[in-house]
DNA sequence: TCTTTATTTAACTAGTTGGTTGAATATCTC
DNA sequence: GAGATATTCAACCAACTAGTTAAATAAAGA
């Protein structure tokens, strides 16, 4: 088993360029592995485990009807990844912004 | 070489804890290796080479003074991963947002 | 110049990732 | 029930990751 941690989970899964592309495209609404799979060179195999990824990351979820299975997004862990980039991204504009604040001050 | 997509990069090297906290060490400001290693148990080769992987994917900037390798947080690359979180979290805020106005509609 | 300090590089290893193909499972349709 | 459809599972492989230790590089200090 790889990383047990919420956050390497969603930060590798985030890391791979098709999965990005599929979590775009399940903004369009629930899709299929088939759907999901439409245009992308790679065996539906290797499209079913990049969606395990995603999954096991709790990016997104699976109903499954009968022979079909439905994915759609699911948005709190994302939110737990932009919440901690957020905090440092703050904290450097913060820094500019005194540092930009300091330049402006009368130089008295 | 691994991937060269700059977001692939990004999103890998945030998915290492002790790469996290690298950065979150480096928001007080300009560290060396020896710094940033201080209470890691782990090789000071070891913290070198995560040092390494947030410089290429441009989460930090290195400054070489005499023998000490200082370094510091460079923004730009983190707030292309937070863009791309938040177009598709914003996406998925507002769908929530549409499914709860809806709700509050009068019945008609 | 010799030694110590700060750090990287090289060679190696175990485990993980990301892909393949082929078989298995489950469901739908005739 | 037989065949087609949707998807996963298992076994395999090449490439990459994350660590190790030992040696190399470079600068500072005696």
């Amino acid at each position: 088993m790889p990383s047990n941690d919420p956050l390497d989970r969603v930060f590798m899964a985030l890391a791979d360029p098709t999965r990005r592309l599929l979590v775009q495209r399940l903004t369009q609404g629930e899709q299929s592995v088939g759907d999901l799979a439409q245009g992308i060179d790679m065996s539906l195999a290797a499209v079913s485990k990049h969606i395990k990824v995603l999954e096991t990351a709790g990016l997104l979820r699976r109903r499954v009807a009968g022979r079909t299975h439905w994915f759609s997004l699911v948005p709190e862990q994302l939110t737990g990844a932009l919440d901690w980039i957020s905090i440092y991204r703050n904290f450097w504009r913060n820094r500019l912004q005194a540092l930009a604040d300091d330049l402006n001050q009368p130089e008295d």
